[in-house]
DNA sequence: TATACTATTGTAGTAATTCCAATTTTGAAA
DNA sequence: TTTCAAAATTGGAATTACTACAATAGTATA
């Protein structure tokens, strides 16, 4: 997979981000775990590899791709943020049972609102909460 | 304004939520400043009229409130949790000029969404972020 | 090779939130 | 009204995500 290497090193330099081993393992691992993401989960999963990482870097690093644009960050409820790769817009679903995050897609940019006359609208983001599929499921066992 | 106070102690009531003074000047609170007040806006507001007032009690408080259904978390950017009475459906716009957060007009439940199957979507929140009138100005002044 | 710039690292610090045990308040029963 | 158990409040300690910062290491260019 020196593909995937060159890769990720064009899109690092296309942002005017140095192709660093720590940027190009994290930016990798973004887009492999197709999920959410965690700087915990990050720092965990290549401090196996990268010995002497640093949880700074992980976070210099997720600053770095968020400002260039290469990732967005998370926010759906009060703890830690999560970071994204996918791009193209889509809404965030948390289920309030496992925590897990699943994207969906939603075209928010036809949705008609009020009351930001002036306003210049940067990002939109949507966020829904309910319960997933497994959850249900295991809700339903509970019951009988 | 005793029918303030009854008015609040019935809805606590109607939640089953004990109107204990705290409860109701928290609520209080909550529908005067029609804003997106943090846990601290709330304490320190209150902790005048309540010397004895914990920062505990806010947080146990707001936490009654959203699981009752009285008041929604806003958790448009990492920092500070923001509660909010305003509980017909509506959007948060944050300027990432200033901070403050507006309500804006939008209903999200007309809108499609596809990857949801099998999911129970229960609470829908839309944030958007940009500039509001008064920084976009801001801006300007400093360019010339 | 020398130099200047940039990235990484680790520690210490900050701030929001939660935990928990003691105290106070409340509502209902006696 | 008094009594008593349950619920709410309090404050201090603990937790945790994140940031600040200074020292070190790495990298591109002349």
């Amino acid at each position: 997979m020196d593909d995937t290497l060159a890769r990720l090193t064009r899109e690092l330099a296309e942002s005017g981000l140095r192709p660093s081993y720590q940027r190009i393992k994290v930016l990798e691992y973004l887009h492999e775990k197709k999920g959410h993401p965690t700087v915990d989960d990050i720092y965990h999963a290549l401090a196996v590899e990268i010995p002497t990482l640093s949880r700074t870097t992980v976070y210099n690093t997720l600053h770095s791709f968020v400002e260039a644009g290469l990732a967005r960050m998370v926010h759906i409820d009060g703890a830690e943020a999560r970071y994204d790769v996918t791009l193209h817009p889509h809404g965030h679903f948390q289920c309030v049972g496992c925590g897990s995050i699943t994207n969906f897609s939603i075209n928010i940019d036809v949705l008609a609102f009020e009351g930001l006359n002036r306003f210049e609208v940067r990002e939109k983001d949507v966020y829904f909460r309910g319960l997933c599929p497994n959850c249900i499921g295991q809700q339903d066992l509970r019951r009988e």
